[in-house]
DNA sequence: GATATTTTTTGACTTTAGTCAAAACTTTTC
DNA sequence: GAAAAGTTTTGACTAAAGTCAAAAAATATC
């Protein structure tokens, strides 16, 4: 199992050293997941934290008939239902694979052996859930202050292979908007 | 100096020892600040929590020449730059009073004293985070599923005197909305 | 308490996005 | 590879929100 792309992302925010590293390898689980497969349902409780090797990731919500899209991910994200995950507490939240998928995964119990056992390594933890925190107010503050083409453009520079991922219905409740008007906002 | 209304909230998240009710109280230092006080300015960075004992707060940023509001928050709630506290990185938000307020607050280096020291008082701070994730997400959820007279009547609900606190033009920059918008929505 | 300043409302018009329905593509399945 | 199912586009119309400007109301200042 390779774990470079994993490891990397994490040296990235601080060295792990390699004590923690190989601890941190026997719990790993890697596998394959088809196309529309649900990783987290709606009412469970998140209990694995994800690493995306390859393939492409949306979670969604439901507010009485209608769905809406929260976040998409792709290769070398961790995903999580942050809410659920740390709260131990059901989601509200679905995750669901947009494709064929590599994911890499350790779960809630683990994750709170290697904070316990290697104490520095709650850093790490605390950073992830700070940059998760940045996008939600990120994604807040686009909702806010831009049109939705502008927020249109801003998630093509960031997934520009979206559109052969997800379905304009799917990127149009992300956007906050009828796919209708997405479909419009792409004819110009 | 009453605490009381403090160590409600805290006790409502975790009960905390006596220990370290003392010590915390220790810390604490309570200030009385006039209306339109900048209490947090765009560029520093946040060095300390603040209890709201009595008064009305909101936190705005700029974006171009526009000015947006990204909450406003009253009696009783703990108020920081979740961002810049926790990252140790300038501030991207302000943080005025709207009203002369009574504010109790301790530094983050006291904080971290009061972590290291008393290490189930993680707990709490780590539900304080969790609970300032959710509003962050909820804010983005709002924005996304609800019409501006709907996250209007939201606001209302959850802060009743905000028309005798917020001027019309900060109220209509946090729902996303023009001014001109929100005079006709509130004159129907 | 009159004047200046700020805030809110109103009016006429434009732009942006939503609605409903049908047509045109694409993709999947047998 | 034809039929079915799912997805995207188009059209005509409606509703919601923005723009610019001016008037009215409220608040602060001397």
């Amino acid at each position: 199992m390779d774990l470079s792309p994993l490891f990397n992302t994490l040296n990235n925010i601080q060295i792990l050293s390699t004590d923690l590293q190989s601890r941190f390898a026997e719990f790993v689980v890697e596998e394959q997941v088809p196309k529309k497969t649900i990783l987290l349902k709606a009412g469970m409780v998140a209990h694995r934290i994800y690493f995306i090797k390859k393939g492409f990731v949306r979670a969604f919500y439901y507010k009485g008939d209608n769905q809406f899209t929260s976040w998409f991910m792709g290769q070398g994200e961790i995903i999580i239902s942050v809410y659920s995950f740390f709260s131990r507490k059901p989601s509200f939240e679905n995750i669901e694979t947009l494709e064929d998928c590599t994911l890499q995964s350790i779960s809630w119990e683990q994750l709170q052996e290697l904070y316990a056992t290697y104490p520095k390594f709650n850093i790490t933890g605390r950073i992830i859930t700070e940059q998760y925190y940045i996008r939600s107010e990120e994604r807040a503050i686009n909702l806010q202050t831009l049109t939705a083409t502008q927020r249109y453009e801003k998630l093509l520079a960031e997934y520009p292979q979206i559109a052969q991922m997800a379905t304009l219905g799917q990127i149009a409740t992300y956007l906050g908007i009828k796919q209708e008007t997405l479909s419009r906002i792409r004819a110009r």
